[in-house]
DNA sequence: TCAATTGCTTGCATGATGCACGTAGTTATA
DNA sequence: TATAACTACGTGCATCATGCAAGCAATTGA
């Protein structure tokens, strides 16, 4: 066992383990007074990140079934999210891309998670502050690179 | 926004928002050869760093409701990853224990994720990955306390 | 032209979850 | 002591997210 039995966990590997585990619930719930879950929220911060996509480029990047992605994507074309554009170079497929909608309710739900953060990071130092966020972002990029 | 056009995000908030939404979805699959599911083994852990339970302290310690963590434990007892005791304070509640079955399980649902993470840390320097396993500690420490 | 492939959608089954309710055991009060 | 109120837990039911399989439409290749 890797987490030894009364301490922390002895390495950063199962730091980050013990913390999905801790705290991913709080994330994937949804959060009061957010409008879209946390599923969808993803789905926009990637097209946020990466443009307009199609369809079965995202379910490739969110490692989601596409059907799991063509429902997602119709519900937040309903609320106007996402628009979904012809392909130029497909005519079967189309381009989703964000609208400012959607730039809204996505900064807003990461608002919430803020907020949560924002207060169990509340006595650190910036110095502290800056590595997490350095080793996060790349910890982030390399996840989700050999994706 | 708080997450700039092109660039990581810049504030760890956002960073480690941006790594629960990329991430997650890696945490939260049951992995290849994973005897337990991830709701699970955090009901193992949770059993793990704090003792003997009672089914009702489980669900607010996961912030589950007490249904669902009925029958997670269910499924664990079946298995003999966990056993019930009477509690000797109150017959209508039921301790509930790790057993040794149990150790080794969530230990292998560790093992899964720490291999994910091995990857992605590979090239990481020993200094950074103490910084990280301290701050991440630090972290879910906090947000698991005031939970 | 027609078969094979690809992009997407829909039907269906599964599994996790919460709520409402029921049962058994406990505590408080007359 | 008797009885009412409360608590811990389990079960039935509805809901929701998801994946798989099948289908449709458009493209590509022979």
């Amino acid at each position: 066992m890797h987490v030894s039995e009364s301490d922390g966990p002895e390495t950063a590997e199962d730091a980050l383990a013990q913390l999905m585990m801790t705290v991913g619930r709080r994330f994937r719930a949804r959060l009061d007074g957010d409008t879209v879950d946390p599923s969808q929220a993803a789905l926009l911060y990637t097209l946020k990140c990466r443009g307009a996509m199609r369809l079965s480029d995202i379910a490739d990047a969110m490692k989601l079934d596409a059907s799991t992605v063509s429902r997602h994507v119709q519900q937040l074309g309903d609320r106007e999210f996402i628009e979904r554009g012809p392909d130029p170079v497909d005519g079967r497929a189309s381009l989703i891309r964000l609208t400012e909608a959607g730039r809204v309710g996505l900064k807003f739900s990461f608002e919430q998670r803020r907020a949560i953060l924002a207060e169990a990071l509340a006595d650190w130092n910036d110095e502290d502050r800056e590595q997490l966020r350095i080793q996060l972002s790349r910890l982030a990029t390399a996840l989700g690179d050999h994706a």
